[in-house]
DNA sequence: ATAAGACATAAACCTAACTTTAGGTCAAGT
DNA sequence: ACTTGACCTAAAGTTAGGTTTATGTCTTAT
């Protein structure tokens, strides 16, 4: 069992968020001894999936329901497993978004590094869009696609 | 050469944005004919730039600051590279995060699986925090670290 | 000549996800 | 007795990043 304040601790959060997940419903068994909130395992676990649900780019509207799908009971699992894949699609996405983003910052690295050494960029646009040397060619078809 | 109607179909930005974004100084060399924009490839790769660094996590304030930088010439190119560095560090971790939330996505679905062929959680409970499957203890592990 | 469609501006408005404020309870230490 | 520190609530406030609205211009098709 652990305080308001001891979570959020563990979990970088501030205390006041922590008070605004409860006011949203995402601990509907959390305990209290006169009216002081007490967190469980039970409570730490449902924090991760908040987590986890929210960086995979649900909206906190979307989270609650799915609380609301866990209160159901058994009735409701094959929806909650696809919610959960739904999720693993998105979040994959993003991971190939950010790997073209990447792409893109090594590209810009790589410019700035020769601008650096040339004193300008010209050498540079000489180069583009289809003469640069073969590691950074590829950064930059990446970015550019 | 481009309006400002081909630009949003090209880049899938509404117009408004584009606007927003000339209004915040990220075009400054934008060529205008009575009033009207004409955006070149200059702009467009000023697109694909404010697009990288803003999924890379920096604010538009301080996008606005790199093309500030971009308008003091060659004098700014190592702050430029600098940037750019940190940015790529800053990737980085995001996708790193976001394999830890895919473990954690990926364990729920194998949970919900079994849930549904049991019809209950029991069997599961029984098997955490230390005896699942293998391959699934190893995204419970990652997920939960 | 008039209606439609693409462009323009300034300024007000919106939304999500918190965060802050103002006020209060309660237990422990000095 | 009183101050400190951790907890509580309800309600108002904040912020980023656009978006919408109201109004107007200009060109082109009917």
């Amino acid at each position: 069992m652990y305080t308001i304040g001891q979570v959020s601790e563990m979990f970088n959060l501030p205390i006041s968020t922590l008070r605004y997940y409860d006011k949203e419903g995402f601990f509907p068994n959390l305990e209290r001894k006169g009216n002081i909130r007490y967190f469980s395992d039970n409570e730490l676990e449902a924090l991760r999936v908040i987590e986890c649900l929210k960086k995979s780019g649900l909206e906190i509207k979307d989270i609650k329901l799915f609380f609301e799908w866990v209160a159901e009971g058994s009735s409701s699992y094959t929806k909650r497993k696809e919610l959960f894949e739904h999720r693993k699609v998105a979040v994959k996405e993003e991971i190939k978004h950010l790997e073209k983003t990447l792409a893109m910052l090594e590209f810009k690295c790589w410019y700035y590094d020769t601008a650096i050494a040339d004193g300008n960029e010209d050498n540079i646009n000489a180069m583009l869009p289809n003469n640069l040397p073969k590691e950074i060619q590829e950064f930059y078809n990446k970015a550019h696609k």
